[in-house]
DNA sequence: GGCGTCAGGCTCCTTACCTCA
DNA sequence: TTTGAGGTAAGGAGCCTGACG
């Protein structure tokens, strides 16, 4: 609920940084300072917070450095602006509100690109890191790529069985037209063996020429 | 102008967490 | 109460592009 994240103590025990693993499987392998011990109530306590959550290595790319800094210098004074700075204390699952995810639903309805400007705007009005609102824009394109794919197969799949009929249709076509064809050049045969008087006539074969021409 | 580097954007895949049946 | 599935925020790798020296 977000209304319990508003107090949401995540005790992050990060002296020393040896035993306190937030992550369970990748960040263990990333070299994390965690200078600070978390213990925030309430947001408003929250200033003395320093924390350095993604422990880049050096050399590496820092591209949220002055996002996170900005969210660590945040002043704190409702509720999803805590909620925006959660996961310092650890890889906390945040949940927008209902507001803040209808607001970027509406602006992506608009526009699905998001630039460095409208990002900003975007946080700013929203209470949100602009990463927030990247990582939303992601996922949200990415979750439409997903159902466009389910709606390609979806009617590929239409399309596929539709064929697959028509083509068992036609199979059953010429198979009747080969039949037929066989049937006639026999009956043919027959009543010119009959003119050269070298075979019997059968009766069976008489009767099916007859309703074969019939059909045609 | 060509080249190397860097920053920032994107997609794709994955993980972790949360909710709900 | 537990558990598994589904949804989703976020991390990371890899690629591309534009700016800059």
């Amino acid at each position: 609920m977000e209304e319990d994240g508003y107090c949401d103590t995540k005790l992050g025990l990060g002296l020393g940084g040896e035993s306190y693993v937030p992550w369970p499987q990748k960040q263990k392998e990333k070299p994390v300072v965690r200078l600070d011990l978390s213990f925030t109530l309430c947001p408003d306590q929250h200033d003395s917070m320093n924390i350095d959550y993604h422990g880049k290595a050096e050399g590496t790319r820092s591209k949220y450095s002055d996002e996170d800094e900005e969210c660590g210098n945040k002043k704190r004074s409702d509720r999803s602006i805590d909620n925006s700075c959660m996961y310092d204390t650890g890889r906390k699952k945040l949940r927008l509100t209902k507001d803040q995810s209808s607001y970027l639903e509406e602006c992506f309805q608009r526009h699905p690109a998001l630039n460095p400007a409208k990002k900003h705007a975007l946080a700013e009005q929203l209470n949100l890191k602009p990463r927030q609102v990247e990582v939303w824009f992601q996922n949200r394109r990415a979750r439409t790529k997903l159902k466009q794919t389910e709606a390609d197969f979806e009617v590929l799949k239409k399309c596929c069985e539709s064929l697959s009929n028509e083509n068992r249709r036609l199979k059953r076509e010429v198979q009747e037209l080969r039949s037929q064809k066989i049937g006639r050049s026999s009956s043919s045969l027959h009543s010119q063996l009959a003119k050269d008087g070298t075979a019997t006539k059968c009766p069976s074969c008489e009767e099916s020429t007859t309703t074969d021409q019939k059909n045609w």
